[in-house]
Parts: structure tokens; sequence; C-alpha cells
RNA sequence: GCUGAUGUGGCUCAGUAGGUAGAGCAGCUCACUCGUAAUGAGCAGGUCGCCGGUUCGAAUCCGGCCAUCAGCUCCA
């Protein structure tokens, strides 16, 4: 007998080789319907695999995270299975559950038409139904290949010789269907409820764009078709939130045929953009930034000093003057670096923090322009900061700190950190990025803030600290940065006068907040679903007259309005309340002022707020106060 | 850049045996003067992404290019 010690702290005993299932079975029936797999002394397991030993054992169930990819990988078996029954010709690549779904590669001559999935849903569909189970077997290293190999799945061989020594090397099957796999499994086929295939897309071999493109389906799958459906819907809404919608919709901006990936601001744009950009000026000089701006284009000499030529021309875009060779800058250090240079440094002045809203070009490939979020020209809210090695740590904090109070007290957005080091490309000795790697990493580690560390991820002049915020599908785009940079310095020999009177060495820091204006605003845009602040709203209120012998009260109003200082906008056009309102509310006007008898008679306005809905008849004088205490504070509503 | 899909008036979309385009919304005009999410009537608006080919004839078939969308790779 052995001894399983329950989830409860209960514990019971079972003769050895007791699987999890049947240890479900003496808890509960329902726990048996919904287990998918089981958690033996932490690592997951079949519910069909035998326990040899005392264990503590827990049920993972779809509510689990953990049940959600056991789930999900179940379900990309069956579809291969489908695939190969169809396709038998095509070789298996990888094929794992992925947040809200699974995908699978696969290597086939053709590529799968959106007809293909419906076959293969039908295929899925019979696999479900005869409801096979998944039985797992071990191999030698040699057996597995031998395996592999004669099935005539070379990219699984591929992935056999690359495990490490001493792995466990596990098969699982479901009918006459085999795959390599670390498991576990669903129990059997049949517990797939609900499943959909939903894309279809090119992936290369290990993600290397010098392999062999394949083929990768994506789907998703849920133990109830209500919780599908829910998800279906979830996704139709979420795209309502998409910047490049809501950017026609809202009249913000737009990209055209005549300029892929070079953005137009419309009017009402320009009003977020120059909204935000007062509130960064606004924090900057109180962070002791001061504000410069470099050219757009430099020559190419400079670009060839700096090591951007080197690492970076591709993304370049070049241009000729008076028979000379320049380049359109893609960042701004360089231009930041000659202006530090333009004169002599005391160790007094230090740390120096020159922000630049700069306007960058990169020849980004056609494939990944994306709306606002991916575009070829964009201005950072970048900063450089020159300091002595001693500050370095003080000065990443003190950005990490603006970065925190933008994203989460202003804006209320979530995101995630990560620390990205050397790539395979860089600039510079080990020895170098080490330090200025662990300058980053200290900062993070004081604030105490977690982090992911994404390796080979960093600039080629040095590691960064990215802040990465999501887009209304869940997609993640990188903001903030903060980077530090050994290399620049050296490469322009940037000094200062130290106490001793002699040069020394400088430390850059490359940081911005926002990322990009272009790129905020697309995030900002789907945080909001396009209903911004009243301080960002490009129209903070409309003015709605009943009718025409409102008319003259109702523009009274909105002069005053606009005299305050508030955004204001008169709609005196010749239709119904109702109709303006709609209309107001489908343009998220955050503030409607409606005048009619009472308030013209009274000096009042009907206040209707967007979210609230009529709040009634209020002063005038008192709505403005209201509203300007709202602007001036960048009051943060969270609309649902 | 790669894989796949898509491309019809400002927007959303009809338009398959190939016979020179249609709706709703938006816009404009007129009437209605109206109390919190769409008043009614009328008018106007399209080289059917671009170029070439097949055909008596192409939005519809074929080829090339461009752009967009999803994903991959890459990145703020």
């Amino acid at each position: 007998m052995i001894q399983i010690t329950l989830k409860d702290g209960k514990v019971v005993e079972h003769p050895e080789g007791v699987t999890p299932l049947e240890i479900a079975r003496g808890i509960g029936s329902r726990l048996v319907k919904e287990a998918l797999a089981a958690k033996v002394n932490g690592r997951l397991y079949d519910l069909h695999r035998p326990l040899t030993g005392d264990a503590q054992v827990e049920f993972v169930t779809f509510d689990d995270e953990e049940g959600q990819l056991v789930y999900r990988h179940s379900s990309s078996h069956v579809m291969a299975q489908a695939v190969k029954k169809l396709f038998p010709e095509c070789k298996l690549a990888i094929g794992p559950a992925i947040k809200d779904g699974f995908y699978y590669d696969f290597d086939v001559l053709q590529s799968f038409t959106p007809e293909d999935l419906e076959k293969i849903e039908k295929e899925m569909q019979a696999i479900i139904e005869a409801d096979l189970p998944f039985e797992r077997f071990e191999l030698s290293r040699e057996d597995a290949i031998a395996l592999a190999r004669a099935a005539g799945e070379d990219y699984k061989v591929e992935l056999i010789e690359d495990l490490p020594e001493d792995a466990v090397i596990s098969f699982y099957r479901q009918g006459d269907f085999t795959d390599l796999c670390a498991g576990p499994h669903v129990p059997s086929t049949g517990r797939i409820r609900s499943f959909k295939l939903l894309s279809l897309a090119g992936a290369y071999w290990r993600g290397d764009e010098r392999n062999r493109m394949l083929q990768r389906i994506y789907g998703t799958s849920y133990p109830k078709q209500s919780m599908l459906k829910e998800y279906l819907f979830r996704l139709e809404e979420a795209k309502k939130r998409d910047h490049r919608r809501l950017g026609v919709e809202l009249d913000l901006y737009s990209v055209h045929d005549e300029g892929p990936g070079f953005p137009f601001f419309h009017p009402k744009g320009m009003v977020l953009r120059n909204e935000l950009e007062r509130f960064w000026r606004e924090e900057h000089v109180k962070q002791g930034y001061q504000e410069i701006r470099s050219p757009i284009i430099l020559r190419q000499e400079l670009w060839e000093r700096s090591g951007h030529w080197e690492h970076y021309k591709e993304n370049m875009y070049f241009t000729r003057i008076d028979e000379e060779n320049y380049a359109i800058k893609p960042m701004n250090c360089p231009g930041g670096i000659i202006l530090y240079q333009s004169r002599l440094h005391s160790y007094r002045e230090l740390p120096i923090r020159l922000g630049e809203l700069g306007l960058v070009h990169r020849h980004e490939l056609s494939g990944v322009l994306h709306g606002l979020m991916r575009v070829r020209c964009f201005t950072q809210d970048d900063a450089h900061l020159f300091c002595r090695p001693e500050q370095v740590e003080d000065e990443i904090v003190g950005i990490i700190e603006m970065v925190e109070y933008f994203y989460r007290n202003i804006f209320g957005f979530d995101y995630h950190i990560e620390l990205s080091t050397r790539p395979e490309k860089a600039m510079g000795s080990d020895a170098l990025w080490e330090t200025a790697t662990n300058a980053l990493r200290g900062a993070l580690e004081k604030k105490g803030l977690p982090y992911k560390v994404n390796e080979g991820d960093g600039a080629f002049y040095g590691p960064k600290i990215d802040f990465k915020l999501q887009d209304c599908l869940g997609r993640t785009w990188q903001c903030g940065t903060i980077q530090c940079d050994f290399q620049m310095p050296e490469k322009f020999d940037l000094t200062y006068v130290g106490e001793d009177g002699l040069k020394h060495r400088p430390v850059m820091l490359h940081r911005v907040v926002f990322g990009s204006l272009e790129r905020f605003i697309a995030i900002l845009t789907e945080h909001f679903a396009g209903a911004f602040p009243l301080w960002l709203a490009p129209v903070q209120a409309r003015v709605i007259p009943i009718t025409d012998r409102h008319a003259e009260y109702a523009r009274q109003v909105t002069d005053r309005l606009l005299e305050a200082g508030i955004r204001a906008e008169f709609d005196g056009r010749n239709e119904k309340v109702g109709y303006k309102i709609r209309e107001a509310q489908v343009q998220k006007v955050p503030y409607m002022l409606i005048a009619g008898d009472k308030e013209v008679e009274s000096g009042t306005v009907a206040v209707r707020e967007r979210s609230e809905g009529d709040l009634g008849a209020q002063p005038l004088e008192a709505v403005i106060a209201d509203l300007k205490g709202r602007i001036e504070t960048r009051y943060l509503r969270r609309e649902s």
C-alpha cells in the first residue's frame, strides 16, 4: 500500500500502481469528470499513469491554467492525427498549447486552404467521437530515433537528438497516431468537447528564417460549447477596440497606400499627441531633464562611427546631398552625443539628462507594419542621460519610477518587465556588457519589481529593461525601455572632467517612457476603447441646444467653455436631441451639455456624462469648475 | 522579407453560369423645432487596388505588382 496525500491534507491508502484516476474515483464523481491531469509531487501526470510510491496528489481541471494547457495540448494532438490521416505525406514539427488555444506546425508539400481546415475539423470530430485513449510509453534514445525515422518524421528525429542526455523520452499514442511528447494528456480524445480551428499561417522551423517555412494551424478548444462561443464573442468584441478601426471612426489618424507605415495624424489625433507631449514635458522638467532637438538627417559617416552602419543599416534610409552620403536617423542617440560633445563637461553637471521628442525613420519589413503600433516613422520620447558610473543605478531607478508613475497612475495600464541581454550581433566586450546588465538588474532588484529575462534581445550597443503593454487582443508591445550603454561613450570618446581635474568616461543611458508616441497612442486607444480620459479627449464637451431658440444660449455656453480652456463643440445642427446625443456617445465625447428652455432661464446646463448618463441641470460655472479640476489633475477613470 | 487570405462609393457590405454596378450608414438639400443613443422625403457619390493578358465583351477568368489582415522572423 502507498500513502496518498490529497490537496486538503487528507491521507488515503491505495495499493501500489494505483492511478490518479482511481484515486479521483474515491473522492467524487464530479472530480472524475472534470479532472484533466494530476499533479503528483508537483509534477504533471496523466490520470492513467500508475503511482509507484507515496505521493502528494492534486488534480488539475480546466479552471487551472495548467489544466487548460493539458487540454489544448491534447487538442493539438487530435488535430495532428486528423491532419496525418488526410495528408499522410505531411511531416510533424511541434504542436504546443498556447494562451487561449494551441497550434501545430506541419511540413506539407502544398499549403493548407480554408477548405482543408473544414475537412480537418470534421476528421477531428470523428477522432473525438471515437474516444481513443491517450497511451504513454517511453523509449531509449536509439529506439525513439528509430521509431521517428521509420515514420519519416525528420523533425522529430531532430528534436530527439537535441534532447538532453538524461531526458526521459516519451511518446503518446491515440489510435493509429503516435507522437513524441512529454505529456501529460487528458485520458482520451473524447474529453475534447468544443474546438475550432481559427487560422492558418506560415512559421519557420525553430523560428529561424533560414529554415524551411512550415504550415501552422491555430485552434482553440473548451470543455463546453458555451465557453467556446463566449471566447469567440470576446474576440469579436476585442476587435471593436482595435485602434485602426477606432482611428477611422473617431477621426484620429489614418494610414494610406501613398505611404505605407507613415501615418497621418488628423486634428483630433493631434490633440491627443499634444496633450501627451505637454504632460511629458511637465514631468520631465520636474525630474531635471532639459529638452533638445537634433536633426533628422546627418552624415553617413556619423552612423559608421556609431556602429549603426555595421549593425543597423538594413533598417536605415539613406540620401545624398551635394554629392555626399547622408542617413535619415533611425535613433536619436548620435545626435544627443554630438550635442554633449559640443563643449566640455564637469563632474558637477552630471547627470545631464537630455530629453528629445525625436522623429526617427526605420525601414521595417513590409509584413510587420501594423496601424500605429508598427510604423516606419515614429516619434520617440527619448532621453539620453550622461552620468558618472556611481550614478548609474540611481538614474535607472529614477527612470523606472517615472515609467511606473506614467503607466500605473496616469494611464492605469498593466504591464510587465523584461530584461534583455547581449544579442549575438553586438558591439563591445563581454565585461562591459556584464557591468551594464548588472546595473539594470540591480535597479530592478532594488525596486523589487518582477521581471523576466529575455536572453539575447538587447540592443547592439547595450542591454535593456523593456516595459511591455498589451493591445486589444492581448498581444504585447514594447513601449518603455531603458538601455545601459558603455559603448557609445567609448566610440565617441565622451568625457567629463572629474574632481581630480582629469578626463573620465561617462556612462550613457538611453530611455523612452511612452516608447513611441504613435505606438503609445495606439495602446491608449485600445485600452480605453476610444473613451479617453477627460484630459486627453479630443473633444471634452459637446453643447447641444434642444431647438433653434436655444442655439444662441448654447453658443454662449460653448464660448464660455472655450474661454475656460475646455475643448468644446457646439452642435447646432437641425436634428433631434436624441440624434445628437447618440452621435456624441458614438464619438465618445465625455460630456454632453444640453440646453433647453429650463436651462436658458436658469443659466444652467443639463449635464450628461458619457458613461453615467443624465446628471441633471447644474449651473454652468459649477460645471466648468468641475471639468477644469478633472482636466488639471488628469483624472483617470476607467471606462467599462 | 516569408506563408496564407483579402482588396467594390467616406464606412460596412451585396453582386459565380463573364453582358459596361447595388444596399445601409455617413454627406448634401428640403420639411419638421423636437428634452437624453438614429424624424421623414429627396439628391449626389464608384477608373470595381494598379498594370497587362484571354475574350466580341472582365468587378467577375489568368499573370505580375501594390496595399491590407493573420501568423512567422524582426522591433519603439
